[in-house]
DNA sequence: GATGAATGAGGATTCATTCAT
DNA sequence: CATGAATGAATCCTCATTCAT
């Protein structure tokens, strides 16, 4: 009945797609449900409906439901990170190094909505796996912040204990996050001005503790 | 911990308990299920059978499971805020003010571990009520630290745009919610170390901030 | 606390209503809900709390779901029976009798929309006690009609089978409610012309319809 | 009844039936069950168990329990509506027709005992989509009937308003109903017989069966 | 490789009805 | 007389997951 000639659009029947761009159109329809409608909300059938695959297919590709969520997971996170590490490497001068970073992580809460809603908004976070998956993704935000503040100290000839840095840098890092949801909420505010204030929040801060300062009560 | 005098255990066949009494008595099993399983891993079976009544019960109560779980968040609420509000109040003298703050929130951390984990840690941020509650949790935390900021710059005869004020002291408090979290993983830190490096932290940045200093890239 | 002199009003708090007055008040507010959302989608808790006392108050009075149920359609059935047996009475003209005895549904139909729906629109046909009275208020219709009917053939002379008319004693019935059915949907309709059409219809058939030939009383 | 030898009876054990014939299965045990018990005294659980399937194919299928009620409305309906068309087209008569309609309606109630239930017996008339169901059915019926009305009326040269006729045809829907009810209490009484009586009724009027007149076809 | 068919298990919610005071 | 407190028992529905073809 049908014409081979004829072909139907690629979107409508699809043969031997190859294993790796079948997987990648399933995840970002997935992180797309998750973002919109968070875990609990989206349910494997309707994955596997918007991707035009069956089910088992779902499963074969990612194992179950944690795992296609954990998989989004990844890819955010991946993203998140990298772009955070290149902001802050080497190329970029020293005093301006946390102000790219914060750009890049603003960037990409403002370009990746869905990869943030993922990491940040809906992991469910009683369950093992999505707990650890989150702490990692800060703590690897952390360790970033944590360099430079560590090469920072160095730099200046200061003496901070490894474990105060980790917690300040981890304040940093949530201090970014909460800014984050804020834009959210006053999303007329410009990308620079949130960037600028989170910085010079943490840069005075951080720097007068660098410097040695102590408040006490 | 629990006085046989004084309290029959729940799970002590107990019948025409008054209304305000059993109410409360749900809530307090709800909210212990909630902080150990989240949201979702709770069920309202469970949460009637480990509170020594059926289900129906649970309904004419709390309407819901939405209900159930948004009175435990209303009750944690009420106890972190109005603990950060006597906190900051008159009574202390200005410049420990924050500290004081902090402290209450800490304190709070460690002691209402159960309120702490309904109030951040599970909550379905997908659904419209629940994402509500804990914007508007931050916000209320936000409102209290952005008073402190806004008496302190007045004090100090700056003029900092209430916007301003607002995105700073959210990231305050994200940075307080990331320190607890850090907190958790470094249970064998004193509570008053976390507390001050928080209050250095931001003491140190939002002084300078307020005092006008400015970094640009 | 509470002043005796300055009593409540009595819709308010009553003490000491008796028993008569409670009853129908409360098969009133029965009947009401009945009509508005059928016999399952009316629950006892909502008769009572509508009619102002405690669920064990309505069971005290009626026994049973069913029996309030029960209580309301034997009310609006003594109302339709009663109305239609007073029109068909002695005292109206034997030409004019079933016209009366139409006039008197097409009334309780447009007066009584509340008895109208228990007796017709909701009933449970498959519960035993719910189909037997919605079939006692068709045959006392029946009765009502056949009797005329009955009336009609002997003045006639005429020899027709009591089965035969109790038959069709039923579906000039089934006419009349059907109609009152399409009266609902086309209610700009005057009752009269309602009326007319029915008996028409009865007294002429529709041949004699077609053919243009028509009652009136 | 059944074949055994053509169909396996549904509590075998079978899998992978195509969809087609296990969702007819399905929704002849529903109707079954409708029609014995109501829609309210009818459980999902039920029709799955009996079925032979597990509940979730229940709503894969219908996709709720109104769903599947209405499937078997709309089955039933076509059945009953299709054979009233056919035994009114031009094939039969004209002054046949009415007979024709009539007894193809009566036929229905004798044979398909369960289909005439679902369509008339409990619909839970107060629940929006049944209601409009059942206004449906019986709306399809009196247009059937109000076709053959105005032709007739055409071919006399009469000239009768619509709206009228739509009514009158109302009224004798209503009056088939009513006497397929009476033939339910009265299983003695012949088809034949029953349809005659109605005819009569309706083509005569009560004043001519009175006096005697009759119909035959 | 791919899928239509199928399900076990569990979850929220509602209701008619009855004690104990 | 009157009620607040309490419940057993269902009911509808959903979901992640797997089997048979």
């Amino acid at each position: 009945m049908r014409d081979p000639a004829h072909a139907a659009p690629i979107d409508t029947v699809r043969v031997r797609v190859p294993r790796a761009v079948r997987e990648r159109e399933m995840r970002d329809v997935a992180a797309a449900l998750f973002a919109e409608r968070g875990y609990h909300g989206t349910s494997m059938d309707e994955i596997a409906v918007r991707s035009g695959v069956s089910k088992p297919m779902v499963y074969e590709y990612f194992g179950s439901k944690e795992g296609i969520y954990l998989a989004c997971v990844a890819e955010a996170e991946k993203g998140l990170i990298e772009s955070m590490e290149r902001a802050v490497s080497a190329e970029t001068a020293p005093d301006r190094q946390l102000w790219a970073g914060a750009t890049a992580f603003f960037t990409f809460v403002e370009e990746q909505r869905e990869g943030w809603s993922v990491l940040f908004e809906e992991a469910p976070s009683k369950d093992g796996a999505f707990a650890e998956a989150a702490k990692r993704i800060r703590r690897r935000q952390a360790q970033v912040i944590g360099r430079l503040m560590s090469a920072s100290a160095e730099a200046a000839g200061a003496q901070i204990k490894p474990d105060e840095i980790d917690a300040i840098a981890h304040a940093l890092v949530g201090a970014g996050e909460a800014m984050a949801m804020w834009w959210r909420e006053h999303p007329e505010t410009e990308r620079d001005v949130v960037v600028l204030r989170l910085v010079n929040f943490a840069l005075l801060g951080v720097g007068s503790l660098l410097a040695g300062e102590r408040w006490t009560p």
